[in-house]
DNA sequence: GACCAGGCACATC
DNA sequence: GATGTGCATGGT
């Protein structure tokens, strides 16, 4: 079996037992990219917590989130996790979007996929996954976000053969698969999803929609 | 009371 | 280039 085969059968399967995720949880490409930022190392649960403080702070766009004060913006994102880091990270991200684009994401939705990966990992405190989600789930954009739960699916499945890092595993998945927004939407939101409940860092195999896969020990 | 969560930058070797 | 560490809240 291709490695093309196998991914579309894992998804298959990932399919059939969750059903479509509707990843992104989030209303708008502006909220898709504060929330990719709050969710780094963090449980979405608490980033719905921040994201709801900063729409009761009625500062929930790009020019007055970027008017906030540093530690009034830290403190309606406490319950994210890492609030001064990340405070930090989103007045870097505000910085260029307000600075070079005016705060107006039509504009940046014009900027080809490649030129603008560059731009987000030019800022501090967006690395490689981030700057993928928010392509993927803000522009709709056919990139593959690697994540801990892919790379955890993967390695278990023998899908790649360790040691393996963010490019070799984002290839894996891009290069097999149709080049395609809504399946790398799906198939990201599912990898989380079986993530979660089944391929845990002390596995819960039972159960598992890719239970009777090819799995190492 | 551990363990875990949709990373990243930086220090040190 | 590889490895280790700080960052922090909140649910299980």
């Amino acid at each position: 079996m291709t490695t093309g085969q196998k991914l579309n059968q894992i998804y298959e399967r990932l399919l059939a037992r969750f059903g479509p995720q509707h990843w992104w949880p989030g209303e708008s490409p502006f909220e898709v990219m504060v929330g990719a930022i709050l969710t780094q190392n963090t449980n979405w649960g608490n980033v719905e917590k921040a994201i709801a403080n900063l729409r009761h702070a009625d500062v929930l766009t790009a020019e007055r989130l970027h008017a906030l004060p540093r530690d009034r913006l830290a403190e309606l994102i406490r319950p994210a996790g890492y609030f001064n880091i990340k405070a930090a990270r989103l007045a870097g991200y505000l910085d260029w979007l307000c600075g070079r684009y005016g705060g107006d994401l039509s504009r940046v939705e014009r900027r080809g996929t490649s030129a603008l990966r560059e731009e987000f990992l030019a800022i501090k405190g967006i690395g490689p996954e981030t700057a993928d989600s928010i392509l993927l789930y803000a522009f709709n954009r056919p990139v593959f976000v690697v994540d801990a739960y892919t790379a955890r699916v993967a390695g278990r499945h023998g899908l790649i053969e360790p040691p393996f890092d963010y490019p070799q595993l984002q290839d894996l998945f891009q290069s097999s698969l149709a080049q395609d927004a809504p399946l790398f939407n799906e198939y990201h939101a599912l990898l989380v999803r079986v993530g979660k409940e089944h391929c845990r860092p002390t596995p819960r195999c039972k159960g598992c929609p890719l239970e009777g896969l090819p799995h190492r020990v």
